[in-house]
DNA sequence: ATTATAAACTTACTTAAGGTAAGTTTGTAG
DNA sequence: CTACAAACTTACCTTAAGTAAGTTTATAAT
């Protein structure tokens, strides 16, 4: 059967003209029309592959937040150490290629969607337990198991502040000042001697050097929505 | 003239059922019809009113940052130090007749329309720079300037973290919870010793308590947009 | 009081969007 | 090479946004 596969290249197609159609309008002003046109097709092919523009919106919050959690996974590879593993979690959700100014504003159009889709509420909160079940894990190396339970919902919170606002700003937010930022919030939330300053140091550097080689690659810059990112 | 009483209290009155509707149906799902339906209006009163539906749900979006604003000035008079000026700044934002499910819901809704409005955008950026700036200034009198200014960039982050996450959770977040969230970020980021400790957890008390009256009041909840916090 | 007028409201219409249903084409398995 | 299922197309329906041309109504000036 060649269903399967044409029907999930199309559905890829289409979500990922659909994500380009919210960055270029805003949720409220992109049509299937709109998203046809940027997939070269007609809308009778989006309601063909997706059955109404809630699940082909749906599917862009899907892939969006799929490639986050990808990125995490990449850069765990590499990583060898608590604090190496901790930056990958941060790094993961600020480099450039997963966090600029486009996907951010498409990300604050698109959550507008959750408080009333189910499927986009258990996709937020899977998303949500997982990088705080991660950030956790890393943090019992610093901590002990209640505060780094705290600690862990902090940053959790406060990734997703950062993305509001770059969002919402009119302005681009660097990536160096994102992770700065969470640099900021994790010095102070974690006991930090001279030792364990420089590690962070050492760590934030090194995973900052692999998410380049990693995160930047052509392979996995096809993987992105964005497709300001060139793809191919 | 009567135009200009007339047409702010339509106006407010349309805002507010416009306000509804995104909470009942979602952005996407609220049209003119429905908006004018709670106002008990017909759609050509609401075009009559507001030009466009960008132009209303900037209103709203204006309505609702306004009301924030206006609750932190309200705990501002009875606060006379710079632990219940902080405080105040927390308390005001997280407080149950502006901090509830419906309203985080509603304004993770709204912030979709933030990209492409100016007029959002603006309003956003306002009502950033005045938050950061009251914190700032409060945060002076515990920190050097420029770990006063990094803190309440922090503090002010993470409180719209904190809102986006209880938007986007299926399940309320209680205002305490939010609070005391907000307190453990506070007690790492200012130098704490149990004197000063001490002094947050007074002021706290004594804000709280003041909020319950002058932002649990009628005359204030008459502002509020959440027709589920009763109105008159 | 009467009239002029400006704003409030109404109605009928136009255009565009989402969605459906009934078609035609096309690749592939038997 | 036939049968079938999935890919795609087209024509059409319904509802929403927005417009334009009306009617009503309050009030300010004569």
């Amino acid at each position: 059967m060649r269903s399967n596969s044409i029907r999930s290249i199309r559905r890829t197609e289409l979500s990922g003209a659909a994500f380009e159609a919210v960055i270029l309008y805003g949720l409220r002003k992109t049509t299937l029309e709109k998203v046809g046109k940027i997939a070269g097709v007609s809308k009778g092919v989006v309601l063909h592959h997706f059955k109404d523009k809630t699940s082909l919106l749906e599917a862009v919050f899907r892939r969006s937040n799929l490639l986050l959690s990808e990125s995490v996974v990449e850069l765990y590879r590499y990583s060898q150490s608590p604090y190496e593993r901790l930056w990958a979690i941060i790094i993961a959700n600020f480099f450039e290629t997963i966090f600029n100014h486009r996907v951010c504003q498409a990300w604050v159009s698109l959550i507008s969607e959750v408080p009333h889709s189910k499927e986009c509420q258990r996709i937020q909160l899977a998303n949500d337990r997982r990088i705080r079940s991660n950030l956790t894990h890393e943090l019992k190396n610093f901590l002990p198991e209640k505060d780094a339970e705290l600690a862990a919902h902090h940053l959790g919170v406060h990734i997703d502040g950062i993305w509001v606002r770059a969002g919402l700003r009119p302005h681009p937010m660097k990536s160096i000042e994102a992770i700065s930022e969470m640099e900021y919030a994790i010095l102070k939330l974690l006991p930090c001697d001279k030792t364990s300053t420089a590690k962070h140091f050492e760590a934030r550097n090194k995973i900052e050097s692999i998410a380049e080689i990693a995160l930047g690659s052509k392979a996995f810059k096809e993987k992105s929505l964005d497709s300001q990112n060139p793809k191919i």
